[in-house]
DNA sequence: CATGAATGAGGATTCATTCAT
DNA sequence: TATGAATGAATCCTCATTCAT
């Protein structure tokens, strides 16, 4: 995490490094970012860097941390499910809210799938594991929710549940969109509503 | 693809190149990977990789085309569905055959993920759009094989259950394995049945 | 120059290696030319280049040899003068058949234009330099000709002259073309005669 | 051109750099100067070099910047032609300044000589034009002042005239040396003289 | 606390030539 | 005589981090 010296900063300051640090991490997974093009769209000093962060990961964690404190928030209204859905009602306005979310903020969509599917095991994992956890339980919440009110079989294998909603709200950003087209926003909408539909009714035939 | 200078070396060397390639590609993904490396655990000098492999992504292609013929060849005989099963059955059977795989060939099958990951898309998509397209197409098959058979609604979105299928043959040799433990081949087994199950029957009550 | 093996080749098999050859110091100047292509270019194995030519400034000096010949055997009928022409009228017509054989050999125009502008010194001299004699002793004998006949003044500095005229006859096939337009060859021909007529009548008023 | 931080390096180290740079493009034309060679000899570290200058072309551009302010402050006094010199003494003038100028700054003159003769096309080209086109119309202007003064004919083609010019004045300080032997500078200079007075009156008789 | 110069290992690739078969 | 594998130095350039001022 940044030193104090970071957050002493003027605001404006602060921010320059912010956004210049989050351009050069949308456009490159972690290895191949770089702290020179960094501080130099910041316009900050080298030296400046190094009494603000520790090194580059310690910037990344930082990151991240920012970026899941603003999905968060932007998540949370939704989050309490204040209307009482069903379970698959619920999942799929989570999902739109996601997408939405990414919309608005490509930067932070795009780093989010740097993170997950970015294969530097060695640098990510330490970071990673704990968001994933993270993001794992939520959907297992949710999917425990479900099967008290009734809307989820009782004994199905939640872990892998969750696992699949996990993967799924990943690679809606990325893959997806490549996959089925830039789609209007309404079509990937029905997409998504296809997808937790699927997840519902399974495939099966009767 | 390789030269033919590659072709023309004894056997053992050109094994140990080789060998010394799928170390450092199961190790890295293809930016971080490192001529250097391979080279030096192959103990061959720098000029001599360079009359084997036009360049890096040569090699990378030649690795890739390698995993993807001896995958291929290991799944074959499953493939034809020879004994006539349920559609659901046999997409169990080939991805425990495809586990299997990935069991005795780890290194192929982490440079498989990495591949089919990683974020950075301009050096891999030449080389890898082929390949997805392969992937997706041959569980969209067994799908439309499925809804013939009656084994699969036919009022579902193809597309999309395939990817679930790709995505998920994809993940097995890697998060899953993390994620549900290092677990008894058995256990591990069991997973992939439940996961089959999952996307046949949903997970929705009645 | 080249060694008896290269002279035993079936013909074929020498004209590729020629043509190779001078595809390669054409579009680069002698560093840059490489064997790997030339080689790859002929068809011909590396052992088997280093069997006709020793090395290099070997095959170089060959193919300077070559064009040499060629031009000068192309400009030989002229070379007589046998219609007795005015000493300037001569090397206008001189020009021409110079930059006729330029318009039709352009590999071998481009290869010359390289030899005489580029500075490697050190690789370039020792086999230029002949030549670079050769060409100016032309030019001078053309120019005391033409004292002997009245048509040019006695008292002028003859090797400046020849420098002149040799300079000329290099830049034309390529800067010139440059630098007055890809004209028409008309346009191209009387740019040649204004520049001998400048030579002949100097620029200074009366 | 260079980046702050070799502006604020302490003189001497500059300067070691700069004379190092100097040595390695008066001794080699573009493609074969080598940075290493370069750093080696300023006994600087590879990675200083990046960070005084973006790549070899920045440097290259920093000194053939370098070299054409120097030669236009040496020549500046000489062309306002103050005395009001007949257009040919003043030629003569000018051209002999540029000798001083080269025995005064051999390794300069050679870099000069490379840019404007190497046949490096593409690499040159784009730094190399403005240059070219400068010269060219520095000529074309004292010749067109020469129209005007009645000194030189009004009739003549000024384009070729000032082509040959530019021609002449490249050609000096490098092959006539080597031609017309390293002679004392007075005979030198009385080649200079013979050059214009070629270019005044002509070689024709009458 | 700010600065920015110093560093050297590492990246991929090209090359002309030699030499054993 | 034909072959083609072996070689290692050379090319330009990027990088994250340290440290003296």
């Amino acid at each position: 995490m940044p030193k104090e010296t970071f957050y002493n900063l003027p605001e404006a300051k602060r921010n320059k490094i912010y956004e210049s640090a989050l351009d050069e991490f949308a456009k490159n997974p972690y290895r191949q970012a770089s702290i020179n093009r960094i501080i130099e769209n910041a316009g900050i000093p080298k030296g400046s860097f190094y009494q603000y962060f520790t090194n580059k990961k310690d910037l990344y964690k930082f990151l991240i941390e920012e970026i899941y404190k603003k999905k968060i928030s932007y998540l949370t209204p939704e989050m309490a499910n204040p209307s009482g859905m069903n379970c698959f009602e619920f999942l799929k306005e989570l999902f739109k809210s996601g997408i939405r979310f990414a919309k608005e903020n490509p930067r932070l969509a795009k780093i989010g799938q740097h993170m997950l599917s970015d294969s530097e095991a060695d640098t990510y994992n330490e970071i990673m594991d704990d968001k994933k956890d993270e993001g794992l339980k939520i959907y297992k919440n949710i999917l425990a929710e479900g099967v008290k009110r009734g809307d989820v079989k009782a004994d199905i294998n939640l872990n892998l549940a969750a696992y699949y909603l996990f993967q799924l709200s990943n690679s809606i950003s990325g893959d997806l969109i490549d996959l089925f087209g830039k789609s209007e926003e309404e079509n990937f909408m029905s997409l998504v509503e296809d997808m937790i539909d699927l997840l519902e009714n399974g495939i099966g035939s009767k």
